[in-house]
DNA sequence: CTCCTAAATGGAAATCATTTTCATTTATAT
DNA sequence: ATATAAATGAAAATGATTTCCATTTAGGAG
């Protein structure tokens, strides 16, 4: 927790209760989440609580890296995820399609790929997204053989 | 366009004067485009056209993988494209930041990939998808050497 | 610890892309 | 030419997200 008051103050974001809890929320069920799970929950745990916080905080953690910010199945509706990598270094994200937990993973060899996409396609290449789904291994073991 | 008259036929979708128009606007420009820039493109050449209109065949036209849908800036606003790699075959898409032009490609070494990502996160990997910005050769040479 | 100020917040209303409803029109198989 | 399922448009609904603005609060300075 000590880390992510860091990042707050690193980037002028007062740490407010509210605050805390989103990031507390995240980090204790590591699942994806949309703005609307994450405003059941504050009100569950504060008496006032609107929309506004909840959408400008979302936002301002995906801003300094703390969360992740995402679109499934392109139904207009976003998802967010607590980002265990720390800020700039290179990563990208999984999602269990089971249980919505969401992790971070490093191995990326697109460098590899890029100069012959280049030469393939004609573009010079300035940003690349892996996005992965699958099953995480939690899941994987409680449905032992079956799907 | 004969191919796409009958991949609407193969997908039981009628060769109506407006999935028409819309399929030959991005394969005349090839560059991604909002349901608001199609809507602006119809309104120039039919006397009646609606929004619903405009949505449903453009979801229908990615449904049978004509067109391809993405999201942009996470501004909740979706863009599609002309997909041009044949339907079921193995792709991704590129596109331009300065024209907005649209291409696929079909090199992919995620398969390379895919082993160790899973021993290091535990996860079965079901999908995956390779998102890339970059600028197209047209735009890299009209640029000239600046920027 | 108290003050001060910029930052954060909540409620209400606005925004705005997208979708639904339903009556009318149209493409196309027969 | 016709029958019929599919497509369409207008208007209204939807619903996630954002704006506005008056009030509250975190946290550094003193």
């Amino acid at each position: 927790m000590e880390k992510y008051r860091k990042a707050l103050k690193e980037n002028k974001l007062k740490a407010t209760p509210k605050r805390i809890a989103i990031i507390k929320f995240f980090l204790k069920n590591k699942k994806y989440a949309s703005a609307f799970d994450v405003y059941c929950h504050l009100r569950a745990n504060f008496k006032k609580i609107g929309f506004p916080t909840v959408y400008r905080n979302l936002d301002n953690l995906t801003k300094i890296g703390i969360l992740t910010k995402f679109e499934l199945d392109e139904k207009n509706l976003f998802y967010y995820g607590i980002c265990a990598a720390d800020k700039g270094v290179h990563h990208h994200h999984i999602i269990c399609e089971r249980c919505h937990k969401i992790s971070d993973f490093e191995l990326c060899n697109f460098e590899s790929l890029k100069g012959e996409i280049e030469k393939e396609t004609g573009f010079l290449i300035n940003h690349h997204n892996l996005f992965l789904k699958g099953i995480c291994k939690l899941c994987q073991e409680s449905m032992g053989g079956e799907r």
